[in-house]
DNA sequence: TGGTATTTCTTCGTCAATCGAACGAACTCG
DNA sequence: CGAGTTCGTTCGATTGACGAAGAAATACCA
């Protein structure tokens, strides 16, 4: 029944805020834009856009960044974003690991701090682990608490729209009884964000990476599990139920082993890090006694390892039919595959490209750019980050007030 | 790079369009609402709820129809919608047939025609054909063109967003130098949407059946094609190039028989309209020469036959398949069922049911509702005509003005 | 070199839409 | 029947965008 309507009204307060915004937006987005410039672009009066302009600045989110090039007559003054006027903070709880990242507002990393931590069955320990590592990057760059806008946190687990803090409790049953997005609010008194860590890593490929423009776009996480994250209208889609992308158990092969899942032949227990181990263990012969890595798989690959290459192809395989599956079904503009393993780049895209052209329509196949990330380990890390960046661009009143930082 | 914010900003003017339209809405949807309870939910003023309902009222769009109940004081004149201040025409190109329906604002068929057409290989006929189609709604029931808001259109093909009037070279090569928006537009003079026929059943269930309540919806529709829709956020959608939702060629069975596509087993060489009259001549024998139609097949499931039971088995079995890829990728609240073959009902609930059960993740299962449609045949040409509605929803300035019909 | 046209940005009065307070009307409750 | 409540309207105040006019800065041209 819901027409899909904005549900805000709208007073003279709101005009200000809707329109500041959209300036807002505008100049972090050329990064240099003209007062004259904008005006034509939005269609707002040169004397509105100078008062919002003033505005902006007098909070100290933009600034003039001297004269441009005239166009034949006066030389515009061009308006900039201030992009280290604020940090982000960025929490990444991984499987078996805490990130942290501060971030400026253009997605670049001040400091970052990581620590091994078994986050699965341990909440408290891996919560009181996440706070040390963020007071050391707050300490590092002697980032004033004032000067940080808000926290993002990404987690290992679907997360429930109507209830943001808390894990699944068949992923995470550790965490039952821990609410994230409240113990991160009242530990660091600041907003905070929570989300799929997949969804985040979607997010930051859209902003950073791959997605520069907007675009529909998918982000598949290849590691010890396997995710995805949609982001649709610019925007991160979870679903009714919050497990949108939750494709690591999707069977592929209807022979294949038994998943903890309870389903035959999940594509987790077949291109999981876990699995590629254990088949590279197999093909490889054991390297110490530790047996081989991820990381042995990816410098095996790069030297021309046979059995690399092969596990490499079959992985591209099983990948491609899930992806087939995604191209049908959402024709997203972009498929972009992150995760330690899929630094090998075109040795993986290839045996993925041709299984995905045995199983989409070539209409679909035709409209979809599939690549790897660039952004690195830190991607999920900064997705998170990113998060809160998103929030404050759209409500200007997220950024902390009466900060006079006049750093770049 | 997009924030994915609006793009749009606000002047008085369009302070006011944004407020009007939002009351509309409500108005629409709640069917009778108080100006008091409206300026208590929207936190609008008194004042300025009732400048907006006098100016909708001058409109044609809402009117007084009496007194609610006092909540201790005097008693509330409640508002309602005038459903019928208008119609909208839906158009419904099949793959084989021409449907046209008129509706009011609910909603409600006021008229239909319908025509067999072989479609796919005729684009002039079928254009004339519907012409006829359309002329003879509109003259039935004598309405004015002054009072028909627009003219929606579903066709058998995907639909790119760049180009809404443009069919796919590839589903529909003798439609490539036809314009379909562009000509029922130039024909009738009126605004026209263009949508693929799938995505229009899930905005018709999304209005009108399942979906009331506006949450994300799936809708399979099941004939001689299969095509799903998404109703995300309560619009459609369409992915990057218009094909999100064409399921039909998703490989389910890798023995499965060669598709005109190119795969191997896709889904609608197994469950299509042809593929299961195929296999009901094989089990329950020829019908008169023609042999089985789908009809008889939801005939023999009602009354027990065991063949027709064991084919909608199977078609569970395999449409599960996708269902529960579907359910893993993108987890909406509801998936509904169309097309004849879905009146059975539970019959095939019940296979396809278990069949996602052992492809799809418990939690993604436990939040998503799978029913089949209660609209019947007249589902996708309703859709289009929704289209149009959900459109004049959102911009006032889409009802025609000066429209004084004083009907219901 | 100087004048004119152009562009940029600001100033200031006007306009439109919302708000809030005050008021009359209509109703319930005791 | 009167006190208290709710509903809807009226009217002046406020706010934010707009438009016209003007000042500053620059290109272009004679």
């Amino acid at each position: 029944m819901r027409a899909g309507t904005a549900v805000l009204t709208v007073d003279a307060a709101g005009m200000r805020a809707q329109n500041s915004g959209l300036l807002l937006n505008m100049i972090w987005r050329e990064r240099q834009i003209s007062r004259a410039e904008i005006a034509r672009r939005t269609e707002l009066s040169p004397s509105t856009v100078s008062a919002i302009v003033a505005d902006l600045e007098q909070a100290g989110l933009v600034r003039s960044i001297g004269a441009g090039v005239s166009r034949g007559g006066r030389r515009p003054t061009l308006i900039g974003f201030c992009d280290e006027a604020f940090s982000l903070v960025g929490v990444e709880l991984g499987a078996s690991h805490v990130t942290v990242v501060l971030t400026d507002l253009r997605g670049r990393v001040r400091t970052q701090s990581k620590a091994s931590h078994a986050v699965r069955g341990d909440p408290e320990g891996s919560l009181q682990k996440a706070k040390e590592l963020i007071h050391e990057c707050l300490d590092a760059e002697r980032v004033p608490r004032r000067s940080v806008v808000g926290m993002g946190v990404a987690v290992p687990s679907p997360v429930h729209p109507a209830a943001p803090g808390k894990m699944s409790p068949l992923i995470l049953p550790a965490w039952k009884n821990v609410d994230v997005k409240e113990w991160f609010e009242t530990t660091f008194d600041m907003p905070v964000f929570v989300d799929n860590d997949a969804n985040l890593g979607a997010l930051s490929e859209c902003f950073w990476g791959a997605g520069s423009g907007g675009e529909d776009l998918t982000y598949i996480k290849l590691a010890t599990g396997i995710g995805a994250g949609h982001i649709i209208h610019g925007d991160v889609y979870r679903g009714a139920g919050g497990t949108a992308g939750e494709i690591g158990h999707i069977p592929v092969d209807s022979n294949g082993p038994l998943c903890v899942c309870g389903l035959r032949g999940c594509l987790v227990t077949l291109i999981g890090s876990t699995a590629l181990t254990e088949r590279a263990r197999e093909l490889m012969g054991t390297r110490g006694r530790k047996g081989p890595t991820v990381r042995d798989l990816v410098e095996g690959a790069r030297t021309g390892d046979a059995a690399a290459k092969q596990i490499i192809d079959g992985m591209g395989a099983y990948l491609g039919i899930a992806v087939g599956g995604l191209l049908n079904l959402l024709n997203p503009a972009i498929v972009v595959l992150g995760g330690e393993i899929s630094s090998v780049g075109e040795m993986l895209l290839d045996p993925l490209r041709a299984s995905v052209r045995q199983r989409a329509l070539s209409v679909s196949m035709a409209e979809t750019r599939i690549v790897t990330s660039v952004l690195g380990e830190r991607a999920i890390a900064v997705g998170a980050a990113t998060l809160v960046l998103q929030a404050a661009l759209r409500d200007r009143s997220l950024f902390p007030t009466q900060n006079v930082v006049r750093t770049a």
